[in-house]
DNA sequence: CGCTAGATGAGA
DNA sequence: CTCATCTAGCGA
């Protein structure tokens, strides 16, 4: 998804804390069986009632929260956050995640959730209207390398995981 | 109501 | 490799 691919190199703030986002990964609401919209009511509803931007927050694992984004228009469906470089709030965040490298901070859709102090909360933000979160683009254009999605067991052979190409931050090399 | 599969991460 | 820890969705 052409949404996924854009937001690599942007900068994402949440409150007191930001970084690059370096790693993501597509959802599509049509025919994707890894897509929450596949299986889940409650996920085709939010993205009907919900417009274009707004923060989708899940628990998975029972512990771990996950970041997407709504994509809306001719296609639809969510762009997973899997790994930003840290920027700003480095304190706060390894306050957050003791003993981690800076490395180690933000690599992993987990990680990051934990380290910027996102929760379910967010659940149903919308950033347009919402002064707690920032989203910058880039003022050029980064290299961009593609694969397949991971952590998941159905239809993990899209080539929907896009990275920040030569970037230590990512969740694991492709 | 009971059951279970997860878009994971930490630790041994 | 194991396991922590919870919830939407589904079948009975």
């Amino acid at each position: 998804m052409i949404c996924a691919k854009g937001l690599i190199g942007c900068t994402l703030e949440f409150r007191d804390t930001s970084g690059v986002i370096v790693e993501t990964e597509a959802y599509d609401a049509q025919g994707d069986p890894a897509c929450h919209t596949w299986s889940r009511p409650s996920a085709r509803e939010f993205v009907s009632i919900n417009r274009a931007g707004t923060v989708y927050v899940y628990l998975n694992y029972g512990m771990h929260w996950m970041l997407n984004f709504l994509v809306k228009g001719k296609r639809e469906g969510f762009v997973l956050i899997r790994a930003i470089q840290p920027i700003r709030g480095l304190e706060l965040m390894q306050g957050r995640r003791i003993g981690r490298t800076l490395n180690q901070l933000c690599n992993g859709p987990a990680k990051l959730t934990q380290a910027m102090g996102i929760n379910g909360a967010q659940h149903g933000a919308d950033p347009l209207s919402d002064s707690k979160w920032v989203l910058r683009f880039p003022s050029v254009a980064p290299d961009i390398a593609v694969s397949t999605r991971i952590g998941i067991t159905v239809a993990a052979d899209y080539p929907w995981r896009f990275l920040m190409k030569g970037s230590s931050f990512v969740s694991r090399p492709q």
